[in-house]
DNA sequence: TGTTGGCACTCAATTCTACCGAGTGCCAGC
DNA sequence: GCTGGCACTCGGTAGAATTGAGTGCCAACA
């Protein structure tokens, strides 16, 4: 990784050579359509000829930028030619529309968190028209504001824990004995001395005593600290699934694509392993899901008091629009940061 | 509607063009293509040429039973004729794996009742190959158990309401004074002695008074009664939304029916619709979505205590397994049934 | 040495033709 | 009322011919 000079390194190309590989993949992004030397002539100016590009292109080809479906037609960009592409992009900036859209939109939202994101997903995915993915990450670093035990009837109680983020989880609890009112208040008073100020990940010293209150309360923190509790540790709300019949022709792709979608722990992973890779996007096999080879997955995260929160990604065609994915996602992630963690100020306006 | 004699009402079928109408639709649901008379004549053992049963099916197409694709083609069921097919349907048994695969899921099934109906639909779509829903309904008529609120912060507020049907709920609150733990506590205080028993339905004799306290508790009666809290008063979990894509050949139609999906009130108003018209089958048109006319909906309502808690559906093209869907979802909803209604006899297993 | 116009070549896509065959409608005869 | 027979329709398939976008190569040129 030394000189750059008339060889250039396998991991950059020369100022034409990047002139062109850029026009071939943009003229893709617009038509879906393999690009001639001829187009890419024309539309990049170059003062050259399209025999001149074409030579550039086989050399484009032979390093892996390239690809040609058959003979005599002409190039698509690979996943390296789109790689190379978007890491040499000029960071898009949003539409004015669209930066409008998104102002009204978190002036005017009202309601819980959940709802907030919901609807979140559902906007970006109409603005971008990809599939959008929004993450709220685990409140396992939040500490406990409130514990309380409901009798539900003598042989089903109910946990119900809240966070300092806000969240509330529920846990349901079959003792193998009856419980009356008494004993299940008593426990609940016990679980609240015991658990408020702790998170998840600190351990809790559990009364040892085999009466029932003291088995009552060993049974809810065992279920609280049990692994996921509910599936409600990441919250995961995907706006716009029917975008991927748009995004797609094989049907079989749609069906893959939709399944993975489907799983939303997969889908929690994928984003946090590209967020641990200092990754913004994941082209084709980078995202490591063969049923998405034939995706691009663009991802921003969300900020709380400089931990991150959580994320918000954008599921697409390798072809996606990259800038305005980009754009889109980074500045929906800026508006959750803010709207999420500077909630004083905003009351303000 | 009088007499049915050799003219037959329309609304019935003589004997003949009945055993030829489910021929068709029969042979149509297993190939997918248009059926011709000689088949049929060969299928179905009625003692007739393939000519006898030509000049029946011309005038089943006349009565609207059948269409043609095109002069020389087969036929194909219309939603008139799917509809006789199952009103005459002998209810299909499931098959005995199917019926084990049942069993052995919910007699092995754990945790919250959202995960149980999560995993539902999830097995429902699996052992279909049909798109699944699982409606639970509102807790309107539920009472409260408890209603706790909690300090997140002096701006913050939550109130988390835990009903007798085990949902839990919760509510923000904003109020425009900064409050105190002392001032959250009496709240929470008079909001359990006030909100305890009564149910959604049930109106409350809120305080008037100006103090913070009063203020607080009327923010927290109005939150909680207003329409849909968090949209959560219905739950709805759709599995194997990707079956989709196998359902329907254009890639708009799934287009359509997946964004229907997406809107999830929407899905619930349409299985409370079927449920309130008495319908199990929705073919077609039927179902009053323009979007999912190429779709048959199948539903069976889920009783608890002899009130309707909810429902199970699956969602295929017009030419679904009609039987088999029928014989799941009801196998389902009685499984769901005896899982939530008795859960007393069940823990003696 | 890099660039260029020219030219032969390739190959998917399109069009046209012919043809097959499944399926129909009709009808005369049983 | 049923049937076998027959002419007819028309989508689907197969093959041949054609088109045209695009390539690779090369000789000539600056």
């Amino acid at each position: 990784m030394a000189r750059r000079a008339t060889h250039p390194a396998s991991s950059d190309l020369d100022a034409r050579k990047a002139t062109i590989l850029e026009a071939v993949v943009s003229e893709h992004i617009d038509t879906a359509q393999p690009v001639g030397s001829s187009s890419v002539a024309s539309s990049a100016d170059l003062g050259v000829s399209s025999a001149t590009v074409r030579s550039e292109m086989v050399s484009l080809e032979r390093e892996g930028y390239l690809a040609q479906p058959h003979t005599s037609a002409g190039r698509v960009p690979t996943d390296k030619g789109y790689r190379y592409f978007v890491d040499h992009l000029a960071s898009g900036v949003l539409g004015t529309v669209q930066q409008h859209q998104l102002s009204d939109f978190f002036a005017s939202v009202r309601g819980e968190v959940e709802d907030v994101l919901e609807q979140t997903s559902t906007l970006l995915s109409r603005m971008t028209s990809y599939t959008a993915v929004v993450v709220a990450a685990t409140h396992a670093h939040s500490s406990i504001l409130s514990a309380q035990l409901v009798n539900i009837d003598a042989r089903h109680q109910l946990l119900v824990s809240v966070f300092s983020d806000g969240s509330v989880v529920k846990h349901s609890l079959t003792p193998p004995f009856d419980v009356d009112f008494e004993t299940c208040t008593e426990a609940s008073r016990q679980l609240n001395a015991l658990l408020i100020g702790t998170s998840l990940e600190s351990a809790v010293q559990v009364p040892s005593r085999q009466d029932h209150v003291a088995v009552l309360v060993r049974e809810a923190v065992a279920a609280l600290h049990a692994a996921p509790p509910t599936a409600d540790g990441e919250r995961v709300f995907i706006g716009g699934s029917s975008r991927v019949a748009d995004s797609f022709d094989g049907v079989e792709t749609v069906r893959k694509v939709l399944s993975i979608l489907e799983q939303e722990l997969l889908v929690v992973s994928l984003v946090q392993d590209m967020l641990n890779r200092g990754l913004s996007v994941a082209i084709g096999t980078e995202n490591g899901y063969e049923p998405l080879s034939a995706c691009a997955v663009v991802v921003a995260p969300v900020t709380i008091d400089g931990a991150t929160a959580g994320a918000v990604g954008l599921l697409g065609p390798t072809r996606m629009k990259y800038q305005e994915a980009m754009a889109a996602a980074s500045a929906v992630s800026q508006h959750l940061t803010r709207h999420f963690g500077g909630d004083e100020e905003n009351a303000n306006h």
